[in-house]
DNA sequence: TTCAATTGTTTTAAGCTTAAAATATTGTGA
DNA sequence: TCACAATATTTTAAGCTTAAAACAATTGAA
């Protein structure tokens, strides 16, 4: 099972995350630093245009993102969940966003505890630009790839999923023993 | 390194990053978001074990990869260039190894700017474990996956670094005009 | 030679991130 | 009611990261 030969090497490629790959390397490694390597050039380039275009970050519209799709106002612990980062991670998101006049922070009404956060109308219009270029962004990217080639991708890293789910579930379990 | 998302239901494929998308979304944001997610899937994972196993980071691990292979001490400068970092991010790196001895610092003979950093013969020691590890990990973790799948993936990337690295030379031309 | 440009490195300021501690509030069982 | 557990949020300490400023040393050209 670990004999996976490499079927093209073109490999003029030791450019990237990947030039570290020794010839000794197993497949999978191969595969993961060219992942590495792609996930990296493209976020790299999404921060960047964020950067340049609209003057914020991934994080800070990644919360705009949220707020837009769930319609009304929503607590700090729901931000967190949703978005899947530590509750003080949002804190200084939303404060952050707070001190642009994207968003608002109130107490709620029914739980002191609870700060809920709503989107302002700026920050509203300000996310849906962002988010039509966000889009073409990554279309351009991926341009060069066929309809077909996106299928297979998208089919192939499903299986990577699944597989890496497999492998986390047996690994907690014998955790577990 | 996160993107457009909702949430932490166990539906089977609207889980993790992809969770955001949205049925009106095209092919491209999804595989960009299937892409991410099998990316942090597996870096969390490597990041998980490594605190775990061996007290330690992925960017330090990396220094030491680095260091390795190079056969010799490098600078700051050089380590800088293939890890692809800035070079302030490798002076704190660089001055967090040393304080746990795993690296030495000592200045060039024959340029006083240059720093040289060289592996201790516990560095070196500690690399070489953790490395074996981390290649059963990723292996573990593509284990589901056939040859053929593997190399299709493999092949596909690729194709999707060679996509991503014409848009970004599009983008500089235009950017040039 | 001398001084200005270049090169190598570190420092600083800012932001993202987490885990853990601290705060504040709510809910609950005796 | 009262004390204690649970919940929501913020703060803190630490690390990673970058860009830009600061420093140090070298190189090169007049």
């Amino acid at each position: 099972m670990n004999n996976i030969r490499v079927q093209d090497r073109p490999d003029p490629d030791r450019s990237d995350y990947e030039s570290g790959v020794q010839l000794e390397d197993g497949m999978e490694l191969r595969v993961w630093l060219r992942l590495l390597t792609c996930t990296n050039l493209l976020d790299n380039e999404v921060r960047t245009r964020l950067k340049s275009t609209a003057d914020t970050t991934l994080p800070r519209f990644d919360i705009l993102a949220q707020l837009e799709r769930h319609d009304g106002p929503m607590s700090m612990g729901e931000l967190s969940k949703r978005l899947m980062v530590s509750n003080g991670n949002v804190t200084g998101l939303v404060d952050r966003l707070a001190g642009e006049g994207m968003v608002t922070r109130m107490p709620s009404p029914n739980d002191r505890r609870v700060q809920m956060v709503s989107l302002t109308p700026e920050g509203s219009k300000s996310f849906t630009k962002i988010a039509e270029d966000h889009r073409l962004w990554v279309g351009d990217m991926m341009a060069n790839l066929s309809a077909e080639e996106m299928n297979a991708l998208y089919g192939l890293l499903a299986r990577l999923k699944e597989s890496i789910h497999n492998a986390e579930r047996e690994n907690s379990l014998e955790a577990a023993e």
